[in-house]
DNA sequence: CGAAGATACGGAGCACCGCTCCGGTCGTCA
DNA sequence: TGACGACCGGAGCGGTGCTCCGTATCTTCG
């Protein structure tokens, strides 16, 4: 049973202009002109602002489920393998670091939501976040990554160079370079394929 | 002797655009409106524009010191101390992250400069980026940086980091703690305050 | 010293942006 | 079917980057 708000045309709007929202940041990044949303839903400015107020707005409501599904990430890789705790968490880094690409602008977006507490976007953020908290901590517990860090400091790592590599022209390769020293930098022991010391 | 241009009012207007441009960049970051460092100059848009035809070479003239400060830096880094080649690149990465965040937007001004061959901040940029190359190559080849990264990574990886804690508001700490995780991934062997495995 | 010529100045103007606000339309329910 | 109220659309405001040209100013030469 689909959430049956009082008017159709309502519904029928917002799937116009979240799916017009989705071309658009495909194309230009989170910064897409608002009024070229409307336009390509073929809705009135007006329209779209009554929807979503903020910018932020229309960003959660087309990016809750990928939030989601890194919640969800993180919660299965704390359950499946009882080992192996240092690679669960990196392997979840890695997922952010390709979450946050996947529009231009938005590692901005995802960092100021998690600064500004008024943001819509906050909640998703903030869920994330602490969502790899327990990540973090198990494999710290388990003595395989620096006891010194916190959360928020790494996720402003892997946001920081998703950021970077998305300047850079946004190479996979290039990602998985970044994310590889800032492994090696958070791990206790060398784990991947790091120069051994002879 | 200073450059004695064709006409006085020129080297006036330019004296005073640049001074306008540093309040107004100081105050707005890099993305600071061109309109208002006209305003602030006294001087009209198209003035200003005749000066500077771009953004990025009204940049350029006020942050040509500063990135020659940082290839200075790397070129005495890499003479005085004949040892410890590891310390002196880490020292120079924080001078760039240090000088990175001097302005609000600057890393985004530098990763692009870096990629656009022709923006007028490019010549800069690059100068700074192949300076800092020697002082890797010397820790590469004293065993103590992993010889798998090159200069693009490391300076991808700082800017990177220094837009993340910008972002966050700059804490100088949250810089320096960052930092120390880079480094470490980057050393071959711990070098700073991390935690050892026993 | 004064006038001619070159050169730089200023800002109006264009197309865009985010955002507000209100008159008219249209769906819904009695 | 009619009335009501929620919803829509877009004009309008103040801002942006950038261009272009009539005009004022500086310099140089007679």
């Amino acid at each position: 049973m689909p959430e049956t708000t009082a008017r159709a045309d309502v519904r029928r709007n917002r799937e116009r202009l979240l799916a017009a929202a989705r071309e658009a940041i495909a194309a230009d990044g989170t910064e897409a002109s608002l009024r070229d949303i409307a336009r390509r839903a073929e809705v009135g400015i007006g329209t779209l602002y009554r929807h979503f107020p903020t910018r932020e707005a229309l960003l959660e409501a087309i990016l809750d489920t990928n939030f989601d599904m890194l919640r969800e990430r993180a919660d299965q890789l704390l359950d499946s393998p009882p080992g192996a705790p240092l690679e669960a968490f990196l392997t979840w880094l890695a997922d952010v670091a390709a979450g946050a690409r996947t529009y231009q602008g938005l590692p901005h977006s995802i960092m100021a939501a998690l600064a500004d507490e008024t943001s819509e976007l906050h909640g998703s953020c903030a869920a994330m976040r602490a969502s790899g908290g327990q990540l973090l901590r198990r494999a710290q517990e388990a003595g395989q990554v620096r006891a010194d860090v916190n959360v928020y400091e790494v996720i402003t790592i892997v946001i920081g160079l998703a950021w970077a590599v998305q300047q850079d022209g946004g190479s996979p390769e290039l990602m998985a370079r970044l994310l590889d020293v800032a492994a090696y930098g958070l791990a206790v022991q060398p784990v991947v394929a790091a120069p051994q010391v002879t």
